[in-house]
This record gives structure tokens, C-alpha cells and sequence, in this order.
DNA sequence: TTGTAGGCGAGTCGCCGACAA
DNA sequence: TTGTCGGCGACTCGCCTACAA
């Protein structure tokens, strides 16, 4: 196999067993790492747990990783519901080989034939079937469950991080934080720092603390980093320190426009008719399909815990003109809730999926400075603010976990 | 938009009106050179004639360029026949912009509905519907006939052609025969030489015959273009003159393992299923639907000109034992036939696709030195042999267009 | 606290024949 | 005829500090 030139790059899991050339070798993704660079908000149901999977989203997501619209060509199937009941019978966490963007794998099956009209008696609170409606709303939706908040940072490079020029300037905090301390008697002090990728992947690099005034810097073997993983200015680098205190890094790119060409495997329209066809199919025969969930190349989240549907549906009361918050991610991978205002109800796509939920709110934000958020949501994104009783936030969607430090989410406008 | 620092890769078709981000450049890809990338075997049907389209080999392209098998899990498409009647709408050429690998987006559209029976009917000669008969078996089947063989050479890059160590070296031929005359009275002789490439990138190289003895290299500008299109020893380089006398280069990588990666974005079970699905419904409703063809990718060729098909139907008495030729690709872009015979006569996947024809003869190679040849084939890829008359070649496939010098292929061997 | 730039050394890149296959 | 190598410039890479933002 070729690989480019990259000396400091060498995998650690080296295959006991390599019986032939197409076995591909099963790895294990660190999941804090993972995690790590799906970004704050991405949380992703448990493996056992029920789930409603929206087609319509799905499509969604194709669309967006092709960036090409959906052409209103495709075939309407008329077996296959907005929204699918399913037990989410596996996951698997990966990241590409060439861009290390992370993505999960996600076994379904179907549990109902006829989840349509199931689930719309569920949102009508009539009747529950097989499952527990109090277990439900007392389950933890589980914001951050699967986080233990370990230590990490996470910088956007900058023009000299990536230049050729130099190396790479680590802010004070997160070297104090994450990396093992250095020996000040040292002139200067200086050590070799390891850390590995989602790949397993082992980079070394030097790390001094020296100039004046004095920073720390990565040196040596930053910019086969930087090369390698086709890093440019703006992309963001991160690193963890995981149980074992072993470090960690990972990357994430810009949003630069979707790589993944326009294709040349299949057309557009026979991917979104196979994931169509593929749910469909699995639905009629209770057989399980597989997705993939990409959390970066779309803000679709088209598997959604049970738990958490069943919460909004049966709490939020929807209105016209209702006040909400909403979480999205920031600049340096933390979290601020914005407020917006619902101006509409309605579905996206009445003709294809008629009365789906998905994204069926239309909103207005507060700042509208930032510009470019959303102007449709799910029901499940958002936190109600309840008027004219003042919660803030809504005890039900308070986290276990403490807040983050310098997070401007707890002063509440209306 | 982020570009790795490539300074002699400039486009050279400016958007004259380039109307808002998302408007994708429509190249028109230079067809010479995309024949010369694709190899001597590939002959695209033309736009406006009829073909016969095999899904079974539209999976298979599918499964190879994934490096994964059909698992089994697809469901059958009653509707769908293992092979449909088209017409060919449109052919559009492109390249991949990261790879240069060379693909055809094709439009087909559905001409009958029970295309399965009119085949049936068609190879039994009795009833031909609305073709006619004789007009197919006068027709060329047109073997190279939209290759006017433009000056050409090819070369498989060495070690050293690769190494950041120095230059590449031309083969003398290819220099006298493509490049521009040098002026001799220089000393030493030297030019620059322009080269567009698939994606009318620019590339310069400075272009000298120096050395004792005297030999013809590319030397300022070639490492770029070895860093900027991954080329490592193995890959092949091509360059072609068009009808302009403009330089034009192209790529051919070796036979890697499909860095089609797992595909992040739709799992493999629901490309395969897309593919049948978007074919069905099109048939259903005599809707064009659209597919991608790869040449390099695997030698599944699944839209077969109706000519073509239906001539090697209609003339070759299939038999155990048969002897036939075939036509490989040689190692430096060339062709030579091999012989073969026939060992057996079933279908590939007898439950999904039953008496589909494709790939349904069993053969084997007289040369089982080369090795790896395949094992099964379909009709219209094979020159039988007609025992005990000798011909050689059958005057049914002879090109209209000379042989290539040098060919063995004249000598036939019983 | 940290982004950028000038200064410079060491190491690679890349142009040149020689030589042999 | 052409693949590889030793020789050797020249230039980029990359480590350092200075200086500002």
C-alpha cells in the first residue's frame, strides 16, 4: 500500500492476524475522541434504546454531503411513513481514513408495521402500547450523559499555525490543563509530547516553553502534523486527555463546501431512492437497515431517542408566536442557548411527507446578527420558554452536569 | 476556496458569469482526452441510440468500487427485469476533481415495459417490435469509432520518474512524435512546454534534451505535478496532441485498492438497493433515470449499445467447449486478444437474476500465466472461433481502422 | 497572552552528468 | 534507449527571538 511520505505517522495497532488483503481491520474508535469532534451537541442515542428515524431527514443529510437539492423526482413510497419506530439494535462509532470526519453507524429495525399511525396515537396520549409513557418522560434525555466532560481544548488555527514558517503556538490554559507538566528547572523546558488520532494514529512533537515573553509552542514534528492531515487556517485542532492520561487529538475542518464530489458512484436520485427503498423494505419485513450519521456535514438529526421525542410531543404545547431557546454550537467547541419566536407551523414537504414533524417549525431569532441560523426546527430542539411562568431553563431540560464556565445561558431575556 | 500551495495548477476557464456560489461550473470535458484516460477498451454508446442496461452490473461496478460484496440482504425487484431496453438520452463525461478518475454520467430512458419478454422475443428472431432487424446486424458496431487515434503515448512512471530526486524522462518516441520540435541549434536544447489537464488545470514543465547520451526530460514544474496529482510509481502518464496541436495530459493510477473508502454517507445495502429501485421505478413509469459509469473502476460494462448485444445474440452459437478471443488492455495502453474456451454455461446469481445473460458464460484462458483474467463473461464481449472454419479475426468484428503496429495479434493459435 | 515577522542554519529538493542495463 | 546514482547548488523549511496587538 501507498501512503505518502509522513515519518511521524505510524499506526499502533498492528494486526495480529492479518489473514488476507480484504480483510479490513476492525478498530476501535475512542469515543471521548470522538465525541470530541462531533462537537458539544451531538449526542447520540444508546444502543438498545428506541428511536424514530425520519426518512425526510435523512434524505436531508444526502442532500447536504452531495450539496445538490433533492429534484422533487423522487418517487413518493407509499408504504414507508415520515417517521419510523425502531430499536436502535447497534452502534458503531468510525472517522474516515482520508478527512478523519466522524460518523456513526446505526442498525434499525422496525418495531411496528404501521408506525405512522403508532406514533400519532402515542403523541395523542390515548394509548401507549407496548411502551411505559411514565418510564419515558421520567427517562433522562441524557444531555451529555455519554461526556464525562474530560479534559480538552479545542483552537481554530491560525495563519502562522499552519504557515510553513513555524509551529504551533498552544494557548497557556490548555497546556496547562492537558499536557503533562513540564520540568522548569529545565533551560528551557521542553519534553516530547504523543499523542494519537482517531486512527490510532501515534504524532510526537516537541513541546517548549521559551520566546519572550515566555509561550508554550509545539515544534518538531507539528508541521508533518499539519501536512498530513491537510490542515489550513482556519480548521480546528483539539486535544484530550482521556482516563489512562494518555493524549489525545483530534481535528475539525472548517466548513469548507462538501468534499464528497458530486459522486461518481451513484446518482443523486438513486441514492436518496435507496435510502427510500431501504427503509422501507426493512419496514415491511421487520428486517434492520443501516444508516450513517454524519453530525458535521448537517445539523440533521434524523435518529431521535424516543425519550426525547415523546418528551417534547407530549410537553411542549406548540403555539404561534411562542418563545424559545435553543442550543447551538459555538466558535471554540462550547454551547449558548439563542432565543427565538415560532412564526409558523407548517410542513416542509406536504406533498412527499405529509404531516412529518420534521423541521415543521418555522422561527425567528432574537439576533439576528449572527445571521445564518436555521429558520426551521423540530419540536425536540427546542426548549420552551414557558409564559407567563418564568423558568429559566425549564427544569426539565436542566443538565446533570454543571454548566459551562463563562456560558452566558443563565440570564434569561424575554 | 482552500487550494494546497500548487502554484503551476491554474485554471484556465474563468467563470465569465459566475452568478452565486452554489452555481457549479459546467467543463466540457475534452473527449480525446477522457478516451485516453478511460483506455483503448471503453466505447461509449452515442447519445440518441438504444441500449440494453444489465442492474446486476450496475451492482456489481457498485460493489467493486466499495470493495464490498452484495451481502445478500437485497431484495428481489419483481418488476425489475434483469435487463432493460433504453434509449441512450444523454452521455456526459467527467473526471473526479480530486482523483482525475474518469466516469460517464449516462440518462436512460425506458422504452418498454416488459422489457424482459421483448428481449426474450428479440433473441428468439422471432418478433423484433419496432427495430429493425437487419438495420441492427448492417450497423457498426463501431469498435474505436469515435477514437480518431490521436498522437499519443503513455508511459508507466518509474521510481525515479517519481522521486523527488530529479525529473522525468521522456521516451524518446513519445517526444519526437508529441512534443513540439526542439530548435537543435540551442545548446542545450530546451522549451516550455503547456499542458492542460482533464479539468483544464495549466501545467508547464521545462522540456530539455540533454545527458550523455542525449535523452529527453521534463524537469522545472514536473515534481508539482507529481505532489499535486499523487502520482506514485506505477501510475501511468499520458499526453495526447488534439486536433489544435495543443498539449493535453492526463493520469491513469494503478490498480490501488478502491479508495472509495466505507462511504460515510449511505450504507452499501441502500446503494444497491437504489440502484434497482430508481431503474424500477423508471421503467414503471417511463421516466429517464440517470447512472454513472466507470471505466477504471471495474470492467463491468452494463449499458451495452442494443447493436451490439443484439448482433452477438443473434451470430454467436453458444457451446461447451467453444473457442473464442477476447480483447485485454495491455500494460502500456495497447491491446492483444487472448483465446479462450467456454467451460460452462450459467447464470451468475441464478435466484436474483435468472437467465439474465450477464457475465454468464464460464471460461477458461489458454495463457493462465497472466493469471488473473476473469473467469466469466457475457456474449457480446467475446470473438468466437468458428470451428472448423477458420477466420481470423471473424470479418463480423474486424475494425475498420488499422491495428495497432506491433499487435500480435494477427497470429491465432487453435 | 499570542499572532506575525525577521534572522539564520540545516536539510531537502532538484538539476547535472556518469554509468550500466 | 533509459533507469538509477553521486555530486552539488539553491532554496525552502523550520527554530529562534523581537515586537506589537
Amino acid at each position: 500500500m501507498k501512503t505518502p511520505a509522513n515519518a511521524a505517522c505510524a499506526s499502533s495497532v498492528t494486526a495480529a492476524s492479518n489473514s488476507g488483503e480484504g480483510v479490513v481491520e476492525k478498530k476501535m474508535i475512542n469515543s471521548e475522541l470522538w465525541h470530541a469532534c462531533a462537537g458539544p451537541l451531538v449526542n447520540l442515542p444508546a444502543a438498545g434504546t428506541h428511536v424514530v428515524y425520519f426518512p425526510q431527514g435523512h434524505s436531508e443529510q444526502v442532500a447536504a454531503s452531495m450539496k445538490k437539492d433533492v429534484d422533487g423526482q423522487i418517487p413518493n413510497y407509499p408504504n414507508l411513513p415520515s417517521k419510523l419506530l425502531c430499536l436502535l439494535h447497534n452502534v458503531t462509532l468510525h472517522a474516515d481514513p482520508e478527512t478523519d470526519e466522524v460518523y456513526a453507524q446505526m442498525t434499525l429495525l422496525p418495531v411496528l408495521s404501521n408506525m405512522h399511525c403508532a406514533l400519532r396515537v402515542l403523541s395523542n396520549q390515548t394509548k401507549l402500547l407496548e411502551f411505559d409513557k411514565d418510564a419515558l418522560l421520567r427517562s433522562d434525555i441524557g444531555l451529555k450523559s455519554n461526556k464525562p466532560q474530560t479534559e480538552f481544548f479545542c483552537k481554530t488555527l491560525t495563519a502562522s499555525d499552519t504557515s510553513t514558517h513555524g509551529g504551533f503556538s498552544v494557548p497557556r490554559r490548555a497546556a496547562e490543563k492537558i499536557f503533562p507538566p513540564l520540568d522548569f528547572s529545565m533551560q528551557p523546558p521542553a519534553q516530547e509530547l504523543v499523542a494519537r488520532d482517531l486512527h490510532d494514529n501515534v504524532w510526537t512533537f516537541r513541546h517548549i516553553y521559551r520566546g519572550q515573553p515566555k509561550r508554550h509552542l509545539l515544534t518538531t514534528g507539528w508541521s508533518l502534523f499539519v501536512s498530513g492531515k491537510r490542515l489550513f487556517a482556519g480548521d480546528s485542532v483539539l486535544f484530550i486527555r482521556d482516563e489512562k492520561q494518555q493524549l489525545l487529538l483530534g481535528i475539525r475542518r472548517a466548513n469548507r463546501q462538501p468534499t464528497n464530489l458530486s459522486s461518481s458512484v451513484l446518482s443523486s436520485d438513486s441514492m436518496h431512492i435507496g435510502i427510500l427503498a431501504a427503509a422501507a423494505h426493512a419496514a415491511a419485513n421487520n428486517s434492520p437497515f443501516t444508516v450513517f450519521y454524519n453530525p458535521r456535514a448537517s445539523p440533521s438529526e434524523f435518529v431521535v431517542p424516543l425519550a426525547k421525542y415523546y418528551k417534547a410531543v407530549y410537553s411542549n404545547q406548540i403555539s404561534l408566536g411562542m418563545r424559545f431557546r435553543m442550543m447551538f454550537e459555538t466558535e471554540e467547541s462550547g454551547t449558548r442557548r439563542y432565543m427565538g419566536t415560532i412564526t409558523g407551523i407548517s410542513d416542509l414537504d406536504p406533498v412527499r411527507w405529509n404531516n412529518s414533524q420534521w423541521r415543521n417549525l418555522q422561527v425567528g431569532w432574537d439576533e439576528s446578527t449572527a445571521g445564518e441560523r436555521r429558520n426551521r426546527v423540530s419540536i425536540w430542539e427546542i426548549e420552551p420558554v414557558t409564559a407567563p411562568f418564568f423558568l429559566c431553563p425549564p427544569p426539565f431540560f436542566r443538565s446533570k452536569h454543571p454548566r459551562q464556565p463563562g456560558m452566558p445561558g443563565t440570564r434569561c431575556a424575554i
